[in-house]
DNA sequence: TAGGGTTTTGGGAGCGCTCCCAAAGGAATG
DNA sequence: CATTCCTTTGGGAGCGCTCCCAAAACCCTA
């Protein structure tokens, strides 16, 4: 029987060393065109590939990243962020070659027995994290090690990390400045846990928008998290201990789902959307004609998030990567029917 | 400078070998107890954990299993589908401590090259592949290699593979039979694409289960792609065709998603469901109380056929795996309230 | 034709582990 | 106290690759 495939098995039929082939199919420029034909010939005939495991233990750089979702419950993917977010980093690693490995857990004891799996010295050349709680041990943890790591979103202490974001902030800010323009008057917030950095931002971005634009948020306050039921809760609360007199007149969602679920208590409080509340989210992931009236969102670029991970991620691993930075994308206000003005991107 | 931390080093550090080492990392029951504790110590102490590609040359077993999705659409995580199974794999690669690859691709050129990455040496111990299509090239490829590997759904050629699948024609046998006894007289069907297995079976399950409830289906077939949109326009065309006296008074779809669709088409006709027309719908994995009615769903178990196939593709690699087998999980038809029935359970 | 430089090629060493065999140590027996 | 047997320990070999240095081959030019 034929010796197991190998660099050394390879050379042995094209009549070259070991090294030669190593250096073909790494693409090293060294090789003559003619032994260099040679090999590949015989490479494609035998449909030679390089060991994984042996080539990691070598060079010292296994190809692939891994990315961690602290949790693990089962309404984690009834939201299309972290499918989306994995959609990005999948793009990005197939692009440049490098394998995902995902981890995903929850609170329960395991998770440590994960995260000491995570920093594994020879399974992952780093990792994306996903700060879905601003005070994560796993990124303290992290920290103490020497393994290269991203995180997205804004962990509690920002400096020293390498992350990518998005402008909650600035969307939620232009929420309410879209508000004022249409002329509401009693505006509201549907709120996102404030454990969570983004949820922080949009609730920060949207009062101080509102106090900029004069308007007063009287209260108006409901939080939930971030899952329709959620915002159907907090929205008929709401109404319900509302007066006409000061019934809220719009309301902004932290979340598209969260925005679902108002609009449904909008409707079963007899009122209409966007006439007597006019609604708009953050997110901007679910197909418009999914839903009636179409959401009008402050879009963020998840996909394009999960890509930007990737691509800082692999500078960090090349060590080409300069101080630790901040990647931080901006979010548009899309404008469908939801919030009652006539469509169109808006500032 | 200390040496980098290995099993060398850590023996030195206890007073023993490195194979001492090795078999206190590797639970081995030949050390003495006061030599165990020993090295316990140093590892605790120094946080030493073992080099993954290491032992991975050395013991030809990689630790990871891959998950394959042949598909890489933006709306593929539209669907909870794919979220779920990511969840149930997951929780069982946890439990094994196991680590996770996820391989996404499209139809794209660099389909291929991602291929050969799934097959490439050292890299995973197996693979679960996702059969969205019934005759996946990649399916056939695997076959090829000595990769051991698991299929979720029904590919063309079922003998000779490891499949984990559920029983799509039951369940679309018990909504049609359901249909029967509620007393429907014009059922229809919203269909998925042909090329699925999963939408062939519950399209044949629920045609046979009405021939044999003497129910006709008079050409009330739409089809459309999973999406939600694609049910509400196959629904609207469904009434758009229809007199008032063949209407469809039941519609079964082929998932959640496009009975969403559909519900939504039968309000924009003006109509009741379900007092008009009945609906229910295949997977069952929308919570409930997020949609109106609730759906009433043929409710397949997606979190647990992820993790029995993580079990089989386990035993597959251990050896320990019988025959070429396939596991099929029953589904069961939970009635809500779009299909007009008193709520609960019903077989 | 010799000498210099530049390509091109080969092979030793080593990555950190597992596997396995042999040596050492201990306990029990005669 | 010698012998046997079991438990415990050590270390060589090898997994398949990369890295690097030195040897070989080639190409010019004088």
């Amino acid at each position: 029987m034929a010796d197991r495939l190998n660099l050394e098995e390879v050379g042995r039929r094209a009549g070259v060393s070991r090294s030669t082939v190593s250096r073909v199919v790494n693409g090293d420029a060294n090789v003559s065109t003619k032994t260099k034909r040679r090999v590949e010939a015989v490479i494609a005939e035998t449909g030679y590939r390089p060991h994984a495991a042996a080539r990691s233990l070598a060079s010292k750089q296994t190809g692939v990243i891994g990315l961690v979702i602290p949790s693990a419950a089962e309404t984690l993917f009834d939201d299309p962020y972290f499918g989306r977010l994995i959609l990005g980093v999948s793009a990005a690693t197939n692009e440049t070659d490098l394998t995902l490995a995902l981890f995903m857990f929850g609170d329960d004891p395991d998770e440590r027995s994960i995260i000491s799996r995570v920093v594994t010295p020879g399974l992952v050349d780093g990792v994306i994290v996903t700060a879905t709680r601003m005070a994560d041990p796993l990124i303290d943890h992290l920290q103490r090690t020497d393994m290269p790591f991203v995180v997205i979103g804004r962990p509690d202490d920002v400096s020293s990390v390498y992350r990518v974001d998005v402008d909650n902030r600035g969307g939620a800010h232009a929420a309410a400045m879209h508000f004022a323009r249409l002329g509401r008057r009693r505006p509201a917030l549907l709120a996102a846990p404030s454990n969570a950095s983004a949820g922080v931002d949009r609730r920060s971005g949207f009062l101080d928008g509102l106090a900029e634009a004069g308007l007063d948020i009287d209260g108006r306050i409901g939080e939930g998290d971030w899952s329709q039921r959620s915002g159907h809760d907090a929205m008929a609360a709401l109404l319900e201990r509302s007066t006409p007199a000061d019934r809220p007149d719009a309301v902004f969602a932290a979340s598209d789902r969260m925005a679902i679920g108002a609009v449904r208590a909008i409707h079963e409080a007899g009122l209409d959307c966007p006439r007597d509340v006019a609604v708009v989210s953050f997110d901007g992931l679910v197909a418009p004609d999914t839903v009636s009236p179409a959401l009008s969102s402050v879009v963020q670029p998840v996909r394009e998030v999960g890509e930007r991970a990737v691509g800082l991620l692999t500078s960090i691993i090349a060590g080409t990567a300069s101080m630790p930075e901040s990647i931080v994308f901006p979010t548009q206000l899309v404008v469908r029917e939801s919030c009652g003005a006539p469509p169109g991107p808006e500032e």
